[in-house]
DNA sequence: GGCAAACATCTTTTT
DNA sequence: GATGTTTGCC
């Protein structure tokens, strides 16, 4: 039987365990995909209807994949048509949901929201809260709802347990944001999940339903799970668990956003009698890239632990080059990738960073030889503002009651309907609690203010599109819309030849809608797709030169990587400096860009950096990750400012001229201070207190100067160390508060 | 009410 | 540096 003749026995065996739970701890490199793809083709050739088998991956480009491969599989063995469920987390939720909506009372067209909308939607809720302004930015918020959320905690659990005010507000922000949500009619990506959960477990008859229909689980990635995906699995799985999943506690990189890698470290005691197998053969890599990265994981306290075999051979060492700023840095990597391709063409480069911000220097670079470059991550086609509007008109049509769209459009394009007249829509809305949509109709009808037109023509727009919805396909719905609402018109007025790129785009718009309706796709259900994509599934694997962050390169693999930017606070992102937790994510990222790798690795680093476009560059000590790195897997490359291995201290680089305070503040943290007085002490002072916690901060009654409100007083210091925001009363300005680290200032006498 | 210029704020990673 | 928000002018 050939599904089973193309794989090495421990791979084997993972696609034979067919029964009960089985968890497959498989490196990087080691097949996985392919042992989930032959054991789904083994299934349907055992005579499993493929409609039995659910398949869970993360991303979109992970389960196209391998929806293709078990495709393909099943042809060259001429098996029947038979369509297994491959899908994402959230996509399955959203099938499931379609479905089930009316259980939760739900609308059946709820719609998806992104990141933008749900900011939009709780910055409303904060709103009518009265709470805008209270420490916390509203994304900080969001994370917090998100959190909780991600940790299948309501929003009353969430009060219960607020201890502190910024908790409570957050708390209560939740409840509002939901219930915002709940009247526009929206689900946001971790409510997905969530309301599939709760249908799940509050409705026996949709359980068991859910339960027959599927007789094989697998999950991809498991590693990446949360608390709700978890419980999600559980109620699929049933009292007779039939679960397969696959993953690699190294390679857990979502922590942030709620991942628990104890989901898969105690795979086997959440589910007894669990078949527990390992695939160690690595595919990809050269095994000195292995043993690299496997050294600097090592180093990590909460893991499994294994070890990796290379199939492909030693190779070489890795490289390192230390330049002396970021454009340096991509002038490195640019070099080496024309070296590279002129050796040969059909290679594939990859430059991995820790932050989208950092590509700039490389794209840069890129640009300035003329070599050609693919940028992964960013904005995705559907996020841009065009695309947006115009969706945003499609939903009013399809549910007048969603604010969130309604606010986006109503003055887009200018229609006389402004601030104000939107503030007082708002009033009302929020004094009979209903929407803005029946808030608009109760506000014309009353006729009390002037200025009423305007409300009049836009009301009646909606009320066109929503009359037309029906009858249209989606694609010349679309194409009215654009017409009607006098968007197109906007933009063709704007434009000067130079910038048509909004026109085509909502050109493509079109054609995509007409693309999917000739598959068979509804507008509802291409909205669902549009919410869903993410930039990494439209990744063409073609591309020479691959910009991306280490999170998108997860599950890639390149023949040349350029790990870059290994530095102390920069990869470890200085955000997890603090936290042992955090740092061994870092690690775990660090792993997972090198063994993205095939034949070679190459670690750079810039010594100065600059940060937030700021004039000043900052110096930096080299990543930690480096020195885990035994050293005679590392040559240094030639015009490195530092060979590997070695930690060199510098100067503040002339050419870039600190002012005399700026130089102190900076030589601080490498250079221990020699005889200079003022800054140092002052400075020593604080981290003493600081630390020690002891009344009375030595920072108040310092003078300050601050380079556009002159010489002030401290007089009030809020928070530590490089967040610390500071009080200062300035003679002529008032009194400001200040975020130290973005203020500029320096010490006055 | 619209618009542009000034201003402030801040960056981790994403389905 | 880029983005969103406030301000000042028409």
């Amino acid at each position: 039987m050939d599904i089973l003749d193309s794989l090495n026995p421990q791979q084997r065996e993972a696609v034979l365990a067919t029964n009960g739970s089985i968890l497959i701890l498989a490196g990087a490199g080691t097949g996985k995909t392919r042992v989930i793809t032959h054991r789904i083709a083994y299934l349907i050739r055992q005579g499993v209807p493929g409609g039995a088998i659910l398949a869970v991956t993360f991303t979109n480009k992970a389960a196209d994949e391998m929806r293709d491969r078990v495709r393909v599989l099943l042809e060259s063995t001429d098996a029947g048509p038979s369509d297994p469920w491959i899908s994402t987390f959230h996509s399955f939720c959203v099938r499931l949901l379609r479905r089930e909506a009316p259980r939760l009372g739900l609308p059946r067209d709820f719609a998806i929201y992104d990141d933008e909308e749900q900011l939009a939607a709780l910055k409303l809720a904060l709103r009518d809260l009265g709470a805008e302004d209270s420490g916390d930015t509203p994304r900080e918020i969001l994370s917090r709802i998100s959190f909780a959320k991600n940790h299948a905690i309501t929003p009353e659990q969430a009060l219960a347990d607020a201890f502190d005010e910024r908790s409570k507000l957050a708390a209560r922000a939740y409840e509002a944001y939901e219930q915002t949500l709940r009247r526009c009619g929206g689900l946001d990506f971790d409510d997905l999940l969530l309301r599939a959960v709760e249908v799940l477990r509050r409705f026996e008859e949709a359980r068991k339903a859910w339960q027959q229909r599927f007789q094989y689980l697998h999950v991809d990635e498991y590693q990446d799970t949360n608390r709700v995906q978890y419980d999600l699995l559980r109620l699929l799985a049933g009292p007779r668990p039939n679960l397969c999943v696959v993953g690699d506690e190294d390679q857990s990189i979502y922590r942030w956003r709620g991942a628990d890698v104890g989901n898969i470290l105690s795979f086997s005691k959440d589910f007894p009698d669990t078949q527990v197998l390992r695939v160690q053969k690595n595919y990809r890599s050269r095994q000195k890239i292995l043993d690299a990265a496997a050294a600097v994981v090592s180093k990590n306290v909460k893991r499994i632990g294994k070890e990796l075999t290379a199939t492909r051979g030693e190779g070489s060492n890795l490289i390192f080059f230390e330049a002396r700023d970021a454009r340096a840095e991509a002038e490195y990597v640019c070099q080496r990738v024309i070296e590279i391709q002129r050796d040969d063409s059909s290679l594939y480069c990859a430059v991995m960073y820790r932050t989208n911000a950092q590509s700039r220097a490389f794209e840069e670079a890129f640009r300035a030889r003329g070599i050609r470059y693919r940028l992964l991550g960013g904005f995705s086609f559907y996020q841009r503002a065009e695309i947006q509007d115009v969706l945003a008109y499609v939903r009013l049509a399809m549910f007048a009651d969603d604010d969130i769209a309604l606010l986006r459009v109503v003055n887009t394009p200018p229609r006389g309907i402004g601030k104000v007249t939107v503030e007082s829509l708002r009033a009302l809305a929020r004094e009979r609690d209903t929407s803005l949509w029946s808030a608009l109709s109760e506000f014309i009808d009353s006729g009390s203010a002037r200025a009423l037109a305007p409300l009049r023509s836009f009301r009646e727009l909606i009320e066109q599109l929503r009359e037309k919805l029906p009858s249209l396909p989606p694609a010349q719905f679309i194409a009215f819309v654009l017409e009607a609402t006098g968007y197109l018109d906007m933009l063709r007025q704007r434009d000067s030849a130079e910038d048509i790129a909004p026109i085509d785009n909502l050109n493509e718009l079109v054609n995509a809608m007409a693309e999917g309706a000739e598959r068979g796709e509804t507008l509802s259900d291409f909205l669902d797709r549009a919410a869903l994509v993410s930039d990494a599934d439209n990744f063409d694997e073609r591309a020479a030169v691959t910009l991306l962050t280490l999170h998108t390169a997860k599950g890639l693999e390149f023949d040349h990587v350029f790990l870059t930017g290994l530095e102390e606070g920069t990869f470890p992102h200085s955000r997890s400096l603090h936290d042992p937790e955090e740092l061994e994510e870092e690690r775990r990222l660090c792993y997972v860009g090198m063994t993205r790798a095939r034949d070679t690795l190459t670690l750079t680093r810039a010594v100065y950096r600059r940060i937030y476009g700021s004039e000043r560059l900052h110096d930096s000590s080299p990543s930690r990750f480096l020195q885990e790195i035994p050293m005679e897997l590392v040559d240094t490359a030639k015009g490195s400012l530092a060979a590997a291995g070695e930690t060199r201290r510098y100067e503040p680089d002339p050419e870039y001229s600190y002012s005399a305070e700026e130089f102190a503040r900076r030589v601080r943290r490498t250079v221990p201070a020699p005889s200079r007085e003022r800054t140092p002490r002052v400075r020593s002072e604080i981290s003493a207190s600081a630390r020690g916690k002891s009344g009375g901060n030595p920072l108040i009654g310092q003078r300050v100067r601050h380079p556009t409100y002159g010489v002030g007083t401290i007089i009030h210091v809020d928070g530590e160390d490089d967040d610390r925001k500071l009080t200062v009363s300035f003679a002529n300005h008032g009194t400001k508060k200040l975020v130290e680290r973005y203020a500029n200032l320096s010490w006055a006498q």
